[in-house]
DNA sequence: GCGCTTTCAGAAAGCGCTTTCTGGTAAGGT
DNA sequence: ACCTTACCAGAAAGCGCTTTCTGAAAGCGC
């Protein structure tokens, strides 16, 4: 096996689509012989439309359409356009096909927080395989997190004139930011773009892949309360993210349905350290620690479940532990953690599919309800001395 | 001077999902109220550049000077088209400057196998620091490892004038594959296109950053062995992927340099399930089993620990694991995996930079060696009954 | 005050397509 | 044989920009 080149010569064994004589009017240019030093030249052009028309002998406009299949073109033609085409190797510029018709932009965008986190990852690996069946291209963009890297890139969505604007992630609760994002929205959807979002954005009248983040964390309340916990802490994220805010008031709501009150909320980054920071405070802090932590996403239980094991804390047996969301690595760590499971998956499909359907109607939106499910595993248990 | 007007009568009131809200997946639709004329008029077209000029009372081409600064243009000029541009809500259209000037493109293709995997998703995250730094966007591509939808993207985003193709994982060892990527390639190049790589692909000249797969993979042997093991099994991915064969080779390279002859080696799929299903069938096999088993990516190794543990198989007591790449799942399972850890975001960073460097010259390409370094964890220990 | 160079706004020529619109030719009707 | 249709290829008009190219006005030295 030859060592992988470093600073080697480009053997052009490619000698490019002309060898054989032109078919049709003449192509002064190839006939040219190469110049010694056309390596340093300016980069050959684009083989364009005009060029297969011209070489199948046929006009501009029927070469179009015979690529297209837009309107009839004589069988013979369009044999002879397909044959120029693949002869130059002609790939039509999209930017030209997106401005000479609207229909011609096959490009959607994606924008979420990081596609480092497997929440989004895996969102984004359903919206990418819904967009390869409809042969669409996907621009993605990662905000981390910031506000204003987040507008921004919905600007340049909207210059890219892209089909639809994807926004994965629970929108801000911050009204400076809910103003500037309907700014960028509202002509975007004026001018025909469509618009869906996964999760809650307070002010946002568009389509929505929605989980029951409220209704989940209720459920997963009340399955833990029914472990016999009576006494709770939550790990939870920065509070002006809608997801945040609720799966807190959902949780408490179910156990209250029980007489319970949430005795401690810790708050911390959105993030595996976050949730291992926080643990660490919640165990730092005096007084009888809780029996059962819920963390509101499972990249934070994560962390909280290695920042127990480092601590000593056994899990389930000292203190029962769990997340929400259901990413891959839940059950992959041991104990495996207690969750209340997304399709993560089907959600990025759903969510593209969303946007892209006919449109509702002028003023109407969609909410697409997504069911979590608790799933208990090995991170929960009965509380200890019971 | 009116606002942009296009109907701001929606009400930008939210009343937000129904908190009644039926569980399960359902689809609701929610109403906004519409200025009556808004209702069903044609989309309303985009803010265009001449419209600007017009509103400023200044020619196309000094509007389109002002909002780029190419040229000077007098201050109150300068100011008058801000100002019109800010009013109407005016955002270029991209295609346009796109076709109208090559440097109008500001867009990079990612081509990776799959943005749900860790290793794709690290580097991927890598990648998007690096673009949004350079106010690029990056069009993303999930081939799902078939090898001719990777054909095709790289001809989609050829037809985006992607300023720079980055192609993230190995290349298929395929003569007739490598043929078709290379005749995408390099009429691509040749126009101008830059391409680099992650990870070695057999017959591409273009820049890569190469992870010392072989080398990597010597050096885990070669601790492995230091510990104590004398025999050996690969828990393998499909052999035409050269990620695979380099580090299948670096391994067996390391043990033989300890006169050590690698036993067993069991072909899986490139995920944690081909991982699991590899240790079970290794499990399976009868004859003595080996102390210390290598998965070829840490995904496999995930996927190999679970069903060490489904099978009583106690980590690293009875057999020590080991994996490559250093996603971040693995220092969350327990045992945590040794590995040859990987800088995947940095690889991301380098590997489009690399792109946009200026051009290497004619026929020369660059590789940028990444150092992997063994990483030994909880997963591996001295052979058993040693 | 007269030619000279600068400076900078505007007209216009594309960029590479799609899509009318136009008109020629063949088929069909009487 | 004459007139309608139908069909389909070609000419040409954009799509929304950037960038020459052009020329008017201003600045300058003598």
């Amino acid at each position: 096996m030859t060592a992988p080149a470093h600073g080697q010569e480009v053997v052009p064994k490619f000698r490019g689509p002309a060898t054989t004589a032109p078919l049709g009017v003449e192509l002064s240019e190839r006939e040219t012989p190469v110049h010694p030093d056309t390596r340093r030249r300016a980069p050959a052009a684009h083989v364009t439309l005009d060029a297969v028309a011209r070489e199948a002998g046929v006009s501009l406009a029927t070469a179009s359409r015979a690529l297209n299949g837009t309107t009839r073109v004589r069988d013979d033609l369009r044999g002879r356009v397909r044959a120029a085409a693949d002869l130059l190797g002609y790939i039509p510029n999209a930017h030209a096909q997106a401005l000479a018709s609207p229909e011609g932009n096959r490009t959607v965008g994606l924008i979420c927080h990081d596609v480092g986190d497997p929440y989004f990852a895996g969102i984004a690996s359903g919206v990418m395989r819904a967009a390869a069946e409809q042969d669409l291209l996907v621009m993605l963009a990662s905000t981390f997190r910031e506000p204003a890297r987040e507008i921004a890139y919905v600007s340049m969505l909207r210059a890219q004139r892209a089909r639809a604007i994807l926004l994965i992630g629970s929108g801000f609760q911050d009204r400076a930011w809910e103003r500037a994002m309907d700014a960028e929205l509202e002509p975007y959807v004026r001018a025909g773009g469509r618009v869906a979002v996964v999760s809650r954005h307070r002010s946002m009248r568009v389509d929505t892949v929605q989980p029951e983040n409220r209704a989940g964390a209720a459920a997963l309340a009340a399955s833990l309360v029914a472990l016999g916990h009576r006494d709770f802490a939550v790990l939870s994220g920065p509070p002006e993210l809608t997801t945040v805010a609720d799966r807190l008031a959902g949780f408490r709501e179910g156990l209250a349905a029980a007489g319970i009150t949430l005795r401690r909320v810790v708050r911390g980054a959105f993030t595996r350290e976050g949730g291992h920071a926080a643990a660490c405070q919640l165990l730092a802090a005096g007084g009888a620690r809780p029996t059962c932590v819920f963390a509101v996403t499972d990249v934070m239980a994560v962390g909280a479940l290695a920042a127990l094991r480092e601590a000593g804390v056994r899990v389930p047996e000292d203190m029962s532990l769990a997340g929400f969301d259901d990413i891959p690595v839940v059950r992959e760590v041991s104990p495996p953690l207690t969750t209340v499971a997304l399709p993560l998956t089907e959600m990025g499909e759903q969510v593209i599919a969303l946007a892209l359907r006919t449109p509702s109607g002028a003023g109407r939106s969609r909410v697409l309800r997504i069911e979590g499910n608790v799933v208990l595993r090995g991170s929960t248990g009965a509380p200890p001395g019971s």
